[in-house]
DNA sequence: AGATTTGGTGAGAAGTTATCACCCGAGCGA
DNA sequence: TCGCTCGGGTGATAACTTCTCACCAAATCT
């Protein structure tokens, strides 16, 4: 969206194009999940024919690619905005709560089932990186007076991917069953598992999210 | 399995056939994933021809009902001979660590993302009832010295799908804890989410056993 | 203005699911 | 044991999909 008048013409419409079949896929992906996902259709809902498409993307794997990265990217503005806003835990925790409820199809595009031949970018790490950098900030700011755990000595000579952050090996592991403690929760709500089960999932999010916090 | 010798021999033949093809779907499934089943190819690899397949499964989605069944089935299974092997809630905590790490797609395929236009057929809400009803069990067994949360109270109101289980309100909020949280480190190891963090996610997971056994 | 890059199209190859009419042989009742 | 019925298997076909190719037109750059 920045500096759109520095690029010649021609890019400016090519990244208008660009993102406007993101936003047909985005469309697509809601309703009818991201493996139904058919450049053909995205093609004829925009007027062009088939292999037009192919101009922009070079094939379906690097579309959900590009999806997969702005569902992180998303995410990881997200959290920052809740956690700017201060609350502590509590902030990126309903933040995430409500992006997930926002669109279940681009939650599981990023956590749920691995899409068969797809790999990752070697990028999104990084903004999945940001995002734990979120949490684990949170967690240092918590107070503890719990005793280190068995998994808090193990972490603690195996945490290169907390690149240098100054939380103590506790706020890590806390920072960890935060991170799998809400998607818990999330994923089963959102997978329909808790379907037939009449409580409200939201109460057992706020649960867990209570017993991360007093503790 | 059972009475293969009641029926007529054409019986046989199609429960056999039919099972053959489960076989190799399974095995598909586990190479390439669930989405990228082939009917053509499993019909190919078996000596015959494409529409042979639709004479025994009426099509894509009532093989995946099938082979979702038979995950249900087979988690239900191995559960039940955990919790009768004795140690309390971490035999079947363990169990199906082993159940999902023995065939990652199968546990994707019944946690993971719901697959696009599918829907679980009634029967298996049962099967789920099944396994749900071991982790109560073994909940309602573990001496609980908290109080009743506030989620507990609601539950309290809202618990009709633990269909007439004698367990205190603490054990089936604890017991939606165990699954919840359990299924978090789970999918979260399996996805992929947990590689370049080069901690061992068993330690993970047996520190939320831990966590959920004392308390 | 001319040359070149770029976008778009139609045709087509190689897949897929799924349906159709047909054929043949195994299992059934008389 | 004979004959018939019915179920399993096949090829052809339709309607999809992703993706590649050669070609054309239009906008851009020199």
């Amino acid at each position: 969206m920045t500096d759109t008048r520095t690029k010649t013409p021609r890019e400016r419409y090519r990244a208008q194009v660009r993102a406007e079949i993101k936003e047909h896929a985005w469309e697509q992906i809601a309703t009818a999940g991201a493996s139904a996902l058919s450049l053909n259709a995205i093609a004829k809902r925009m007027g062009m024919s088939g292999p037009a498409l192919y101009r922009y993307f070079a094939g379906r794997d690097e579309l959900i690619t590009e999806l997969v990265r702005d569902a992180y990217r998303s995410l990881a503005d997200t959290f920052r905005a809740a956690a700017g806003a201060g609350a502590g835990l509590a902030g990126p925790a309903h933040a995430l709560r409500a992006w997930a409820l926002d669109d279940p199809h681009r939650y599981f595009l990023v956590f749920g089932t691995p899409v068969p031949g797809y790999r990752a970018p070697d990028d999104v790490t990084g903004i999945a990186a940001e995002t734990m950098a979120v949490i684990l900030d949170a967690c240092a700011a918590l107070p503890s007076d719990r005793p280190t755990t068995s998994f808090g000595t193990h972490i603690e000579g195996h945490r290169q991917w907390a690149d240098g952050h100054p939380a103590p090996p506790a706020a890590v592991h806390r920072a960890l069953t935060v991170w799998t403690r809400l998607h818990g929760v999330l994923s089963l709500e959102l997978a329909g598992h808790f379907t037939g089960m009449e409580f409200d999932p939201a109460l057992l999010y706020a649960a867990e999210l209570d017993d991360l916090l007093e503790r």
